[in-house]
DNA sequence: GTGAAAGCGCTAACAT
DNA sequence: ATGTTAGCGCTTTCAC
């Protein structure tokens, strides 16, 4: 397949430089006879070149090669971001590559040196803690695009969601429904994107004049198994809901399934609401609120400031990208 | 960071075969003095030294990195797959990178072709057709490992689950819950995967002694759409099911769709079997019985046979991996 | 036990 | 308009 530069020059009797110039398009720009220019790209034709990109990255000290290391990608919003990013990337010539930390602290700063090692020309990461914010900050030299969770300490760009707004939006929606209590299960709020959710979510609250912050429930796992052991402490505590909000997907499942266990059933007319949005949540018989996540507002303007910063241009702002609320209501 | 290692040897007057001797740990091996062993590792330990891919590359002509090509991953399984082979290629010294294709035939083969120029070692692919496949088996002249999808026409080695036992083994247990008919509703059959899970459903009514094939209701596209679609189709025909199957997630949730939009809700009596597991099947009142890949198995086997090939033995077993099922039932 | 040097294929600076 | 060359950092072969 491949062929060099070189070797089509010596089959030319040309020299690299003339090849090289027809290759990459600079042939008016230098005046290269037409007669050349056909013998090169007829040999080409014949022939074929691939450039060698181990070759051009040693050189130019490069590697058209972005990462992207995200918790998890069987979490669809991961998954989804994932897939705009690496569309983005490719528009543009890069390359991305991504990593998953399955939120292992130290995993996670393994593989930021794994990446920065191979010499990435950029990184786009969900860092777990403070900690490995402070850590990648600090070892990675190259431009860096956080995304997801803000920890504060650190001015370096940012792209997340809208969290405080969409949390409102969410209860408010909620609250018009009628359903009173609005219980609000929270699964770790060491993560900035959760804890703006809850403020979001107390916004709504004093927003209607109501100040019951004991309908605020809290677990320290934003997870399954953090869903079901709040939701089952909420069923000892005052039976089954009249409305509840999910602080995400994961946590939703695990309250879905305690109830479930403990109730033979999902009352359908409990009120739910829930951010990240899923295909499977019309499998609920109840109403269902969801507060979506723009993936690709996302990946634009995470590549936008990627792109910027690679052009020597480093931005330090914060992207707030809006939400979108998605409501599916159950036939009366 | 960097200290290439010319300079370390120029800053302690040894040569590079002597520093990388050491770097390498072939130290013993070769005798060098304890003494310099000590100074080059505490040089390192002071300023550090990290291996430049690039060069590397260029000059054994490999990157260490491994490719991966699926349909997409916001779908769980390709997304879990990922994960998985991520895990196992990073464990023995391989990057993976992902792209999808999105089912488009064009893209897919572009994708192969980036890859390819990128001069990755080794490249796991889901073709979306045969002639995607046959595309890749006459342009990759690498080790290639097919997931997914026996399209024939090639002994390359293949990856899969074993589909066909799979739906037997579904339909059986569904058979054995009583309700029937129990419809098969099957999306794109041009897929290997989907074509063997409807042949596994076959196997399993003529072992009941049924006859049934108007059983089978099919649509031509493995999606939300299609299976709306073909759920309408049922429900006009034959009213609400007692039982059915759908051949893959994206089919199911379409088929949800449609029953909720015409009768208002999900009726709970309806047993239903899936291929593919996720956590939200738990959102469904229903008996729910999925039949799950088993992804851990498939990383094993596909980088094993991988790691063969990139030592020289290339393998052209097609291994079929078992499925599991998973079973909620619904409280009485 | 340690060293010297060629060469992987590209780019960019400097010739003509 | 086209040619020459150095060098990116590594590996490998050969030499003492």
């Amino acid at each position: 397949m491949a062929k060099t530069v070189e070797q089509i020059a010596n089959d030319l009797n040309l020299s690299v430089t003339t090849v090289r110039l027809v290759l990459n398009g600079k042939a008016e720009q230098y005046r290269i006879s037409a007669k050349t220019q056909a013998r090169i790209n007829q040999h080409v034709e014949l022939y074929g070149y691939t450039l060698n990109h181990s070759a051009r990255s040693l050189k130019l000290n490069k590697t058209d090669t972005l990462g992207l290391i995200v918790p998890n990608i069987s979490n669809v919003f991961f998954a989804t971001l994932a897939e705009k990013l690496e569309l983005r990337c490719r528009r543009s010539g890069y390359q991305l590559t991504i990593s998953c930390t399955y939120n292992d602290v130290d995993y996670e700063n393994k593989l930021v040196r794994a990446l920065i090692d191979r010499n990435v020309d950029g990184l786009f990461i969900v860092p777990s803690t403070l900690e490995n914010q402070q850590h990648h900050l600090r070892q990675v030299k190259k431009p860096l695009v956080l995304l997801d969770r803000d920890f504060k300490y650190t001015d370096n760009a940012l792209v997340e969601s809208h969290n405080v707004e969409g949390g409102q939006r969410l209860t408010e929606n909620l609250l018009a429904a009628g359903a009173s209590p609005v219980w609000f299960l929270v699964g770790d709020t060491a993560l900035p994107s959760i804890r703006d959710r809850l403020e979001g979510y107390l916004n709504a609250l004093k927003k209607h004049g109501i100040e019951h912050r004991d309908w605020v429930l809290s677990v320290n796992e934003n997870t399954p198994e953090g869903g079901k052991l709040i939701m089952n402490q909420l069923l000892d505590a005052h039976g089954a809901p009249d409305a509840f909000i999910a602080s995400s997907l994961p946590m939703l499942e695990g309250a879905i399934e305690a109830l479930r266990d403990r109730l033979g059933e999902v009352p359908q007319q409990i009120n739910i609401g829930t951010f990240d949005e899923h295909p499977m949540l019309g499998f609920l018989a109840n109403n269902v609120w969801s507060m979506q996540q723009d993936e690709n507002a996302w990946a634009e303007q995470a590549f936008d400031i990627m792109q910027n910063a690679l052009d020597g241009h480093p931005l330090k702002e914060t992207i707030k990208v809006k939400m979108k609320l998605i409501k599916r209501t159950r036939r009366a």
